[in-house]
DNA sequence: AGTGGCTCCTGGCGGC
DNA sequence: TGCCGCCAGGAGCCAC
């Protein structure tokens, strides 16, 4: 699923050629990707020129001076310059015709994605409900802290909470627990200092690190030129139930926390504080993370 | 505040 | 082989 690291390689990928461009025309195939008016949209985007790109979260914004043009991936969602051979039996949701001819396609077979045309005065309300930027200067130590302070909810639900921190997703979140060494299960509110700055350092290589491998392709994930990401490679516990933990071989376990699939080895992700750990089992070392 | 359930949607799977 | 039923999952919404 595009998370925050999908949707940054996307806009990575898309600002070269986007920015400098007209948008010459909108084309809604399926007005139910359009939250809004489909005449609407059209009318506010057609004839704008790109100034730039950004991501908010896991929300990739066109910034068109006045309004933005605001893209959701949900599940499957993709923006593709040329129909892939998987889309080809299939109508794109929507296309964004740029001048010189060059048309960006969105396809999504489930349909949960869509487009937004936001005029610029009303960024600030649109995105009013998402958290801190995880990658951003912003989030530090002291800022997951105080976020995760007398709440009881456990960590994977946490995580999962756009409103708290933006962009993470299921993969991510179960990637950073496991390289955190907590329990998904674990009240938010019950990290100590040192487990709350090891999360802290774990999301954010986490989310570099998928970065820098052009995502995860577990479900559809391609960029826009069709290219697959290379971070589902070395998942540590996503979806591997069953299989060999990396790090102590122990059988990693699937559960489900807030109505998600959440995957964590049980060796390395004990319930306990890790000094608690230490204490009943001086002999098991977490290292190798 | 937190949880659980429902909704959207459809490809893909297991079971028979 | 074929069909039916179920499920995942981001996010918003609602009831409790």
């Amino acid at each position: 699923m595009p998370e925050l690291p999908e949707v940054e390689i996307v806009r990575r990928r898309l600002h070269s050629a986007v920015v400098g461009q007209l948008i010459e025309d909108v084309i809604v195939l399926d007005p139910s990707v359009c939250r809004q008016e489909p005449a609407e949209v059209r009318r506010r985007l057609v004839g704008r020129r790109i100034a730039g790109t950004a991501r908010r979260g896991k929300w990739l914004i066109f910034d068109l001076g006045t309004v933005l043009a605001v893209v959701h991936l949900r599940m499957t969602g993709r923006l593709l310059w040329r129909p892939a051979a998987e889309d080809q039996s299939r109508q794109p949701r929507f296309v964004i015709e740029l001048e010189g001819g060059q048309r960006l396609h969105f396809f999504d077979v489930r349909r949960f994605g869509g487009l937004w045309a936001v005029p610029t005065a009303e960024a600030t309300a649109f995105f009013s409900e998402l958290g801190v930027e995880p990658l951003s200067e912003e989030f530090t130590v002291a800022c997951l802290r105080d976020l995760v302070a007398g709440r009881r909810t456990p960590l994977k639900a946490f995580l999962l909470d756009q409103r708290r921190i933006a962009g993470i997703g299921n993969i991510y979140a179960d990637e950073a627990l496991f390289r955190a060494r907590l329990h998904p299960l674990r009240p938010a509110g019950s990290l100590g200092p040192r487990e709350a700055a090891r999360l802290w350092g774990a999301l954010r290589e986490t989310l570099q690190l998928g970065i820098d491998h052009e995502g995860s392709s577990v479900e559809s994930f391609v960029d826009p030129a069709g290219a697959r990401g290379g971070f589902q490679e070395i998942l540590n516990v996503y979806q591997r139930t069953g299989q060999p933990c990396r790090v102590c071989g122990a059988s990693i376990r699937r559960v489900v926390v807030g109505g998600r699939g959440t995957h964590y080895c049980p060796r390395c992700q004990p319930w306990r504080s890790a000094r608690a750990e230490r204490r009943k089992a001086p002999h098991c070392t977490q290292r190798g993370h």
